[in-house]
Order: C-alpha cells, then sequence, then structure tokens
DNA sequence: ATGAAAGCGCTAACAG
DNA sequence: CTGTTAGCGCTTTCAT
C-alpha cells in the first residue's frame, strides 16, 4: 500500500485495444489532467508548447473525449430530442435527414420520438427527453392549445424550438413557413386559371371525422393554409360554401373519404387545394375512382414537393416548401440558445408555387 | 471536516426541481445505497419488504436512474446506432420509424447517421458509433466488398445487424427479404400477360454512369433482383439484350436518363421492372416525356409499396416487402445479441407481388 | 440480507 | 501557468 503513487504508472491498460483516457494523454504529454483537459478543451491558460504536446500525445493515442463521463459531469448530454408525429411521413423525414445533419456536423446526436399527433404520447415523450438530460429539443406540437409540457420543457433548462407549427403566448420561439401566403397565391392561381368553384381538403391531427367546420385542435399550420385560401377567395368575390371544405385525420381511407364527398358535391368544384402530400394522394385516388382526370375535370395544388410530384401525368403544381432549410434553421436556433443563452426569435420561411400540369384554364 | 459524516444528512438537495437520486431514494427507504441499487436493478439477494419499501420511496421521489452515470460506469450506453443512406428516402424513413419505435420499447435510444451510400462515410460513421460506445449497430452496408470495418465492429464489444442488404462471409447476421423470388415473381406476371421484351432498371450506388454490365460494388439486393429476373427470363425463354438493362446511382436526373436510354432503344420493351421507388418515378418521368402511357404503352411492376402506387392512374403493381417487419425484427436481433449473446441467424423475410393495372395483357 | 467504500473518466475550484 | 483534489450518480466487490 506504500506504493500506491506508483500504481498508476505500473498498471498500463490492458492490450491495446482499450481506448485512451484523458489520465493516459497527460501521461504522455507528461502533465496534469487538469493541464491536458484544459488544453484540449480550449479553456483556461495554456503554454503554447504545452498545448502542442498535449495535442500530438492525443493524437499518438488516437485520444477521444468519453461523452457519457462528460456528459455524468455536466448533468446534461449531447444531445438533442426531436418530437414529431412520423418520421415515415415525407415532410418529417426530410425534416429529419436535416436536423440530423447539421446536428452531426455541431457536435450534436439526434434522439427521435414519433407521437404520431397524439397529445399524450407528446407530452409523455417531452417529459422523458427531459429526464434523459438533452440539452435541447425540437418540437413538432401536435395541438396548438395544450402547451403545459413545452412551456415547462422550454422555459427552464431544456432549450427547445418548436418545428412547422405556432403556438401562440408562450416564449418558444419556432421555425415556420409562410403557409398563409402560400396557400393564398394557390388561390390566386386557380382564379387567374378561371376557376371558381375551388375546394379545400385539409389535414388535422384533431379531427375525428371529417367535417366542414374547423376543428378546436386545428394546428398552425392547417389553419393558416385555410386562412390563406379564404383571403385569395374573398377577394376575388368568390365563396367557400361548405360542401367543399374538408377537415380529415392522417388515414387513407379517410382523406379518401372526405376528398371523394367534395367531388360528389353539386355543384362540384373544379380546382382542389391540398394541404399537404398525403390529401394530394387521396384526392387523386379519389378522382381515379370518380372517374375524374386531374388536369382536365379538377384541378389540383398541393403542398410539398416530392418526388413524384413533377413525374406524374400530367405533373402536379405544389406549393414548395424549403423543408430542409427549415430543419437546419431549426437546429441553429437550437444551439445558439444552448451555447449563446440566446433566446433567438421565430423564422418565418417563403414558399414557392410551382406551376406544371394539373392546373389547367378552365375555358369561360 | 470531522462531521463529514454528516454532511449528507445535513444538505438536502436545493428545491424541489433537481432530480431524485438513488442516494435519495435510500434515504427515504432508511436503507444504503447499495440495497436501493439491488432493490431497484432487481439482482442480489433483498427482502420482499425492503424492496417494496425501496420501491414505494422511488414512486415517491419520482425517481429515474440517470442514464449517463449509469453509461459511465458500464462503459457503454443505451443507443443503438442506425446507419443507413438517407433517412429522408422513403424505404430507409418506414424502416426508421420500426426501429426507432421498437428499441424506445426496449429501452434504447436510436443514433441515426446518413451516408449517402458512400463508403469513405460509412466507415466513419461505424468508427464514431464505437467510439460512442453504442450498444449496437444497425447497418445497411453500402458495398458488398469492403467490410473490414464492419467486421471489425461486429466481431468485437459491438453487436451488428445489416439490414435490407447481405455481405457474405463474414459473421454479421442479417435481415433481408427475398428479392430474388419478389424479381421472379415479377417478370412471371410480365410473361404472363404475355410481355416478351422485358428491361429493368436497377439502382446501384457503386455506378457512376448508366451502364449495361454490372458495377462491381452492386449490393446483394440489387444483384439478388437482377438474378431473380433473369431466371424468370430464361425459364421462359426469353434473352436480356444489354440495350433493355441499365444500372444507375441515385440522382433523379441519371435515373430519368437510363430509363429513356432503354425506352429508347429499337425494340424497345414492352414492360419495366423497377428495383424501388426512385426508379418507377424515373421511368413515370420518361414515359412522360416519350409520350409513351403505362397500362397502355409500357407495363411498370416496381419494388416496394408506397402511399402513392395505388392512387396513381393507372395504379401501379409492386413488389411489397414488410419494411417495418424488417426494421422490428433487425432491433430484436440486435437486443438479443446484446443481452443473450446469441449470435442470431440471418432473417429472410418473403415479398408479396401486388397486382394493379400498370401491367396489361399484351394480346398475341 | 445489508452496508461501506472504491472507483468509472471527466471537470473545475483552489492552491501554488 | 500548472498541479491537487473533490466530486458527478451509479454499480459492485467485500465485509459484516
Amino acid at each position: 500500500m506504500t506504493q500506491n503513487k506508483k500504481t498508476d504508472e505500473e498498471s498500463p491498460r490492458a492490450g491495446p485495444s482499450r481506448p485512451a483516457r484523458l489520465l493516459d494523454v497527460a501521461r504522455l504529454a507528461k502533465v496534469s489532467r487538469a493541464t491536458a483537459a484544459r488544453a484540449l478543451g480550449g479553456y483556461g491558460l495554456v503554454t503554447e508548447e504545452t498545448r502542442e504536446r498535449v495535442a500530438a500525445a492525443a493524437r499518438t493515442l488516437n485520444y477521444r473525449l468519453n461523452e457519457a463521463a462528460r456528459a455524468m459531469r455536466a448533468g446534461r448530454t449531447q444531445v438533442i430530442g426531436v418530437v414529431l408525429a412520423d418520421i415515415s411521413n415525407s415532410f418529417f423525414a426530410s425534416a429529419a435527414r436535416a436536423i440530423i445533419d447539421t446536428c452531426a456536423s455541431l457536435g450534436y446526436q439526434t434522439l427521435i420520438v414519433n407521437t404520431d399527433d397524439d397529445l399524450k404520447t407528446e407530452v409523455e415523450a417531452v417529459q422523458t427527453l427531459m429526464e434523459k438530460r438533452v440539452a435541447g429539443m425540437i418540437v413538432v406540437p401536435s395541438s396548438p392549445d395544450h402547451n403545459e409540457h413545452l412551456q415547462k420543457a422550454g422555459a427552464g433548462e431544456g432549450r427547445m424550438v418548436l418545428l412547422d407549427r405556432r403556438i401562440a403566448d408562450i416564449p418558444v420561439s419556432a421555425v415556420t413557413t409562410d403557409d398563409r401566403g402560400g396557400a393564398r397565391e394557390a388561390v390566386e392561381l386557380f382564379i387567374a386559371r378561371r376557376h371558381t368553384r375551388i375546394g379545400l381538403v385539409v389535414l388535422t391531427a384533431a379531427a375525428t371525422s371529417h367535417r366542414q367546420s374547423e376543428p378546436r385542435g386545428a394546428v398552425s399550420s392547417a389553419r393558416d393554409r385555410v386562412l390563406g385560401a379564404r383571403e385569395a377567395l374573398a377577394a376575388a368575390g368568390l365563396d367557400l360554401p361548405k360542401a367543399w371544405l374538408r377537415y380529415t385525420p392522417n388515414n387513407p381511407q379517410m382523406i379518401i373519404d372526405a376528398a371523394t364527398s367534395i367531388l360528389s358535391a353539386d355543384p362540384r368544384p373544379t380546382a382542389i387545394l391540398a394541404t399537404c402530400e398525403e390529401i394530394a394522394i387521396g384526392v387523386l385516388a379519389a378522382c381515379r375512382a370518380l372517374n375524374l382526370a386531374v388536369g382536365r375535370d379538377v384541378a389540383l395544388i398541393s403542398f410539398d414537393e416530392s418526388p413524384w410530384s413533377g413525374a406524374l401525368t400530367p405533373a402536379i403544381s405544389v406549393v414548395q416548401r424549403p423543408i430542409r432549410e427549415m430543419g437546419r434553421a431549426a437546429v441553429n436556433l437550437l444551439v445558439r440558445q444552448i451555447q449563446g443563452g440566446e433566446s433567438g426569435r421565430d423564422v418565418e420561411m417563403p414558399t414557392i408555387l410551382i406551376d406544371r400540369e394539373s392546373v389547367f384554364d378552365l375555358a369561360p
């Protein structure tokens, strides 16, 4: 026991397989652990010469910081939590791609949770992520009303950024798109092509069956798109009868039913705005079943560009949103909050209307 | 300093916000940390009565194990790494959904890395994940040849399961589908509908420009699909001229070019098998540009069911693969390896041919 | 059956 | 400018 001081020296790690620790680096560089930490971490005071010796030692030993240890010490991890409805949905998948890559480039891991737009699952997910001491989270909120869990998480230690959907009156910044403007432009295009009977199929997590009136829990992006469409309609003195507006949850058959119901109205609309890719697919399916030709009998514009929209015959016109940029922006905003403590302000990104063949001109 | 023993007792954690530690639970239950750990962890010997007292204490304090501390102690995390080409691709997105959910239900986090099917990126990703001490990884290998990095990771501490693609001669189990059988059935359907000029567009990460001959780095799934198609062709005494077979990397324009080139051959095939969704989209686009109608001029079968395949006019026939089940199986296999030490064997799942309208009957 | 105590690898407050 | 040292919360011998 008297020789304990030398124990370190006498027990080099067994086998070359075991990864080097900070202590190993310090020893090789002939400095203390503290100095090595300072040199590597780039904080505190260290001579240039020492710094280099330590760096060299780290390189030869192929040293990599043990993140578990750091996380434990710091009481928080290098993980960013992402709470979204469903990663297999193409919008979220694209956003996730951007988020993951941006996080990786900034040294963060990304932990993804699917909620299927269920509020209870979301609350639990946020709770769990806080317990896991994530550095921050990016949340696509499933509801515009219930936000206590977001308040709590966003206000406290855990930083938060909302994606795709805003929530009024809470101090959490959001990255969204100009959904209202996008919808307005889309409807304006219909009108310019002389359509006057214009229908809307809207996806909402909140709707439990297809309905005409706006469901309570409609999320900001859905609401804004309806709002924008109504604006354009009103500006042209056009009406939006209840029979031409349907809300539907994200279920293939229910979407088809909603679209079918609109297209079976008398008179039926000659143009339809679909608030997302899933809706557009449902409209396509409904048209098929009703033997209506998109681009000839029914004009169609969908939100969100996807790989197939330009490949179909007719090619589908879309309101394109900068999904990758949104994901990137969300991460940057969040990381700035984590590191700098800045609150950061909301970001709203522009949409682009891509006019293809699905919007035909309705001769007068 | 003499009173140090009592320090613990005298300093309850500041504020109720700070999460409870094991020590807090132990104190409330009037046992030592060790006993509390045993009771909660369900190992070692503990009286039933003590166990219950500890459980109750944990419940009242809302205790949750600090994973960072556990990870540090254990030298490994509760994280499963997933290395795939691109999470925004619909096949991988669906697989990821299943993987994430299954992992979550088993208490694992999922860390996803995108490689864009680039070998160098993949090698780095595997390396990084090992350094992060993940419990195991699920890899979609970008190449059938270069596998030293997988060998090293899979053989050592880090457990590994391959997804979607096999690699010969390495002791790492894989979850795949019967791509060969699927392709065979697809071509047999073409033949049953009296098609004799059948073309193939194949996606390979390895191809640098579209080519007729099989590129060296073709991944097992791509190779098997070609193999299956050739089998069916051969069984019917049919030929596959070079002009009707193209390999292309995953780039929209290059895919369209490949499809266009096949459809411009003289004579041109009346049926085309697309090895994945992206290829199908490219074929659709090429047909559009060449003014050829799918389902009338060109029969089409694609691998992988997607939301739009049934909604198009004509509805597209597909070789459906059980993507969710594949993801689930991969996680289960991996976790069994992690926990039980079992090696686990390869899993090959069946495909289902869904016959819709894109395969018309070619009257003799 | 239970408790005391020794670390896992890292950081930071403090002393030189 | 550098070293000493004390933990972060958990697990796991080794005593009792």
